[in-house]
DNA sequence: CTGGGGAAGGGGCCC
DNA sequence: CGGGCCCCTTCCCCA
């Protein structure tokens, strides 16, 4: 340290930046020091540029472009967004100021467009992804032509065929990174695109890949019959491509700061409930009277949109906050809150509590000392399953779980898949694996009793994030290249599900050109392979193909068709 | 880096 | 159909 820097001492503030939002957040609601305000159909949300600047790269340039002339001026300016839903910039405003995303489920394709018209990635990223959780979507991801999926899908099997999908461990890793992508600070760096509004093809393709096995939801029936969009059903993706910074969509002009009156916006809403409502009675899936209005009303639509696949009304139900899947009756409720944060279980001995009563009981286990669980070869008693589980495991000195890249053993499943996820192994990948059933023979009878004749299968490739993190410390040495990893964990679960898009080919991704060209951001410039599918990648980003490659030949191409 | 404990969340089964 | 109970997987944390 030099003597300079002898006097100085950083102290973080961990908190700061939160609470400059927050307190941003409710300037913006009392309408205070707000130099901006944006309008849509009637509905106006006060707001700051310097935020929107913050937040949206399409305002950056925007203000970029008129250097100093609001400063100099010092007048508020009104910009009229006609071509994003009232909701999806009431949504993209709270996300701006809260780090939030919360949209009821017919709103996301409206949240996405916003998003990618105004430029921010973060949000646009996480609504793909949600909305990758679709049927339609993954049979997108799956390469499957695009167009005119509705037949298929409409189909009972193909309905179960959805609800498999979503079942796979793969959807949990999603959801975790839409959490993550949730509960990140407001990116203000995002992977810049050259313009946020170049983005228009994707916003088609979302709206291509719409569910079609629900009906249109009240603001695709607005933006039908919308003028800009003249009555094509996709015109979504027509209105995407006209607005540009000197476009005819947005308009400016200075006048007095207008507070947005809370009337219009909620009048939008109202509007918005009457057509839920016109989808028909279903029992609002949000039965819990503590979930706040707005879940509940997302609930209805989500409720809105189940009946539109003809599906029971039992379950599964989709969360109308993460779009997941939630199968079994009254699971929903206990669903979201993990979204509400709401704690209802609390113990009375020592005051912790819960989300779930079951979580509760079995946490009075530590205080009432009771251990359920009982060795069937030993007196030992334990509290959870998982323990016993456990237990039996390190008895028969089993370990079922073996690294098919450097062939290390593990007791427990998840053990395995931390050591893969770490690179502990990198360097042991030229080795050849050992193949061959014998290979597993031993220590096969798995946990529970689960036949596991091949500890690979309980890792399908599409969920075995290691697959695809070749670090660019275990590139062979090479050093070349750019990390396939970002290096927040925060951006983990966005970089698995571009790399496992990468995974799926250029050949397959031809027709997401933003897919392609979010990938080529982040894995360096790997254009000539988007123009030429067929060639061999030779970046580092092929070495990860080729483990998958031997992943799937290891596993005998079995993951690979279930993907088909 | 690994082993182990614990929590969280989802699904199945049953009432 | 909602809820209770249980099991399972995954993740996080700590030693």
């Amino acid at each position: 340290m030099s003597p300079g820097e002898d006097g100085l001492i950083g102290i973080p503030f961990p908190e700061h930046s939160s609470e400059l939002l927050s307190h941003l957040n409710d300037q913006r609601r009392a309408g205070l020091l707000c130099d901006l305000t944006l309008t849509s159909r009637g509905a106006r949300y006060p707001t700051h540029r310097s935020v929107m600047a913050a937040v949206s790269l399409y305002f950056r340039q925007l203000f970029g472009s008129e250097e100093g002339g609001a400063d100099r001026g010092g007048g508020f300016s009104v910009c009229q967004l006609d071509c994003v839903a009232p909701d999806a910039l009431d949504a993209l405003l709270e996300f701006a100021y809260t780090a939030t995303l919360t949209i009821p489920s017919s709103g996301m394709r409206d949240v996405l467009q916003g998003a990618q018209l105004l430029g921010i990635q973060c949000v646009a990223d996480a609504c793909r992804d949600i909305l990758g959780e679709t049927a339609e979507a993954e049979k997108e991801f799956l390469g499957e032509p695009r167009v005119l999926q509705a037949d298929v899908v409409k189909t009972p099997q193909a309905e179960r065929g959805m609800v498999t999908l979503s079942r796979r461990k793969t959807d949990k890793k999603k959801i975790k990174s839409i959490r993550q992508h949730h509960a990140a600070p407001p990116s203000l760096n995002p992977p810049p695109p050259t313009s946020p509004i170049l983005q228009s093809s994707p916003a088609s393709d979302s709206f291509r890949s719409l569910p079609s096995t629900q009906p249109p939801s009240p603001e695709q029936e607005e933006l039908r019959h919308h003028p800009e969009q003249n009555g094509d059903p996709r015109g979504v993706g027509e209105m995407a491509r006209v607005p540009t910074l000197n476009g005819g969509f947005v308009h400016w002009y200075n006048e007095r700061p207008h507070l947005a009156p809370p009337a219009a916006v909620s009048g939008d809403r109202v509007s918005e409930d009457d057509d839920m409502e016109g989808f028909g009675d279903n029992d609002a899936l949000m039965g819990n009277a503590s979930t706040p209005t707005s879940l509940a009303s997302q609930g209805r639509a989500a409720a809105a949109a189940v009946a539109g696949r003809k599906r029971k009304s039992q379950t599964p139900q989709q969360c109308p906050v993460c779009q997941k899947i939630i199968h079994g009756a009254g699971k929903l409720p206990r669903h979201m809150r993990t979204h509400t944060g709401e704690k209802p279980f609390q113990c009375n001995t020592c005051g912790v509590r819960f989300t779930r009563n079951d979580k509760l009981k079995i946490h009075m286990r530590k205080h009432t000392g009771e251990r359920p669980y009982t060795c069937p070869h030993c007196p030992a008693r334990f509290l959870h399953s998982y323990d016993l589980k456990n237990h039996l495991s390190l008895r028969s000195g089993a370990r079922p779980f073996e690294c098919p890249l450097c062939h290390k053993a593990f007791a427990r499943e998840d053990h395995l898949q931390r050591h893969r996820k770490g690179h502990s192994c990198l360097e042991m990948r030229t080795r050849r694996p050992r193949r061959g059933p014998d290979h597993w023979e031993d220590g096969g009878a798995g946990v529970n009793g689960r036949e596991q004749s091949n500890p690979l299968e309980a890792f399908p490739l599409q969920a075995h994030p290691s697959v695809f993190l070749p670090s660019s410390a275990g590139d062979g040495g090479s050093g070349s290249g750019p990390p396939l990893m970002f290096p927040g964990e925060a951006e983990r679960g966005r970089s698995l599900a571009l790399q496992a898009l990468a995974h799926l080919g250029p050949h397959r991704l031809a027709g997401y050109p933003l897919i392609l060209r979010s990938l080529d951001l982040r894995m360096g410039n790997r254009e000539a392979e988007v123009e030429d599918p067929g060639r061999r990648r030779r970046s580092p980003a092929s070495h990860q193909d080729q483990w998958a490659d031997k992943e799937k030949e290891e596993s005998g191409g079995k993951e690979a068709e279930e993907e088909e």
